[in-house]
DNA sequence: TCATAGCTGCGACATTTGTCGCATTTTTTG
DNA sequence: CAAAAAATGCGACAAATGTCGCAGCTATGA
């Protein structure tokens, strides 16, 4: 079950600084979509229903944590554009994801054991 | 707008050899999709109505072909992933797509172009 | 203290996607 | 020629996603 595009905005902002508020995240995600505060709520809630989020209390305050990791969700989806749309038989080159900011050098170590275990059709952590 | 899992299966069974029946295109898809005979051709019915693929009426019997050329959707789709998963500033570099099955070497030539262009922003053709 | 602003829980509706069925027509086969 | 098989057009329903509202509660500010 992979993370929708908005679904991952999301990830991604809680991957840098998380916990974060509702308020936190609808802010940064005027940037890449034009949603109303109930829009970005509501995803939220699934989010969470789906076992990608977790709510953590903060007084009387909702915040929200990723309950799923960056590096494995990330192999997932290279793995899965990889074969899918390049119907490659090896996973994507590690060099491919040198460049992206989301990830740090040992974020790449990690996602380098990821890519093999995904290439054996392991499931990822 | 891009395909949906399915309908990019669909559309590479095309590319390779176009056009092609329901039942055609739905006993290659058997590998992959686990669907009745119903599923392909609402399918089919619902991509012709979004225009990805065209009607072919050949005798009595129903055809399609692809629409959307394959360099151009490849190139939006690798470009989507490159800067909504990883969040590159670049596209993907083309040793990537080398290995691809799917692409020639006039492919892959084509691509480079098509990716230079949606890096500028600009539509793919 | 009260009005205003912000947050929460939950509902609502439209569209898209997933998935298959049925009646009818056409083609094929015996 | 008739029965069986295959194809067609269209409908149907569930789930997921997109998107926002409202009533009520809490916090803040004047």
């Amino acid at each position: 079950m992979q993370p929708t595009a908005p679904e991952l905005e999301i990830l991604k902002l809680l991957w840098q600084q998380q916990p974060q508020t509702g308020r936190e995240l609808h802010d940064q995600l005027a940037d890449v979509l034009d949603w109303s505060y109930s829009s970005t709520r509501k995803t939220l809630e699934r989010m969470v229903d789906k076992g990608l989020l977790q709510l953590v209390q903060q007084g009387n305050q909702n915040s929200y944590a990723a309950l799923v990791a960056k590096v494995p969700t990330l192999a997932a989806l290279a793995q899965d554009f990889a074969s899918r749309v390049l119907e490659l038989k090896q996973p994507l080159p590690l060099a491919m994801f040198a460049d992206s900011a989301l990830l740090s050098a040992e974020d790449l170590q990690a996602l380098e054991q990821q890519l093999q275990q995904l290439e054996r059709g392991d499931e990822p952590c």
